[in-house]
DNA sequence: TTTCCTGCAAAATGTTTGCAAGGCA
DNA sequence: TGCCTTGCAAACATTTTGCAGGAAA
């Protein structure tokens, strides 16, 4: 772990601990695996780096995003990729259809889609945006 | 069936029969279930208002998708919603959280999405844009 | 020492595959 | 007739639930 990755779990940590969730071994490996990962994991990875049941990774998922300190990517295949986020932020991806390696992206659409949204009545908006593609190692290896 | 959805199925059956695809009467009535529905089903839903074998609802969504008169929508729990479209069209939703139904938006940002993947050396391009929310209906059951 | 978290086993959900029978062209 | 499509059974992948033991506050 970096120094920055270091600032950064004790900073989720504290959320959590705001939250009143208690601070575990389990937890803190989960979100050290997604810091050091640098990219979006999907539950069996996070299994596998924070060598835990994978029960306990779902779980930990659910609580870490109602805390708002993760967000769900989801695949075109219906799979799901995770990532750490700030709280009241979220991101958008640009998503390889072959390696399912995902980076993200600079752009938001939030504000139009929640005036559109209010506009139709309803509320607790979010929103996914996910573009997919094939990157350019993928392409070359296809060829 | 009204006299444009009969149109719309005539059109779709078509395009299947260019592809080289065989028209059957299953086939026609995954169709007619989702243009009678007029609003995105899911695998479960087609399999009964088609009266067919779940298997074959996957088959033929995936035949169908793969014709371009059928795209697929990600619900934010991995599920998925089937809708018929023009080939070289597709749309975004607006998705209710708690009924799942789901209504068109007459928003789409596919060309800024292109040009962001291209620059990022992607190619195969394609994007998931859905809204999620509570329609004022379950706003208020919930209420 | 109370309450939350974890692991195990098992179940539920959604989707895919193998194979033989059936139906369109 | 020949090949595509279908249904059944079974496999598969992913996620959820029940319960007893374990650990954080």
């Amino acid at each position: 772990m970096t120094a920055t990755q270091t600032r950064d779990l004790e900073a989720i940590l504290t959320r959590l601990k705001e939250r009143k969730m208690r601070v575990t071994k389990k937890r803190e490996r989960v979100i050290a695996a997604l810091l050091t990962a640098e990219k979006p994991l999907n539950a069996e990875e996070l299994r596998e780096r924070g060598d835990l049941d994978l029960v306990t990774v779902y779980r930990n998922i659910e609580a870490f995003e109602k805390a708002g300190v993760l967000q769900r990517i989801p695949l075109e295949n219906g799979a799901q990729l995770f990532e750490l986020t700030a709280p009241d932020e979220h991101y958008h991806h640009l998503v390889c259809r072959e390696c399912h390696q995902a980076e993200r992206l600079d752009v938001c659409v939030g504000e139009e889609m929640r005036k559109v949204a209010e506009a139709n009545g309803y509320s607790h908006i979010a929103h996914v945006l996910e573009v997919y593609g094939l990157c350019s190692e993928c392409l070359e290896d296809e060829a």
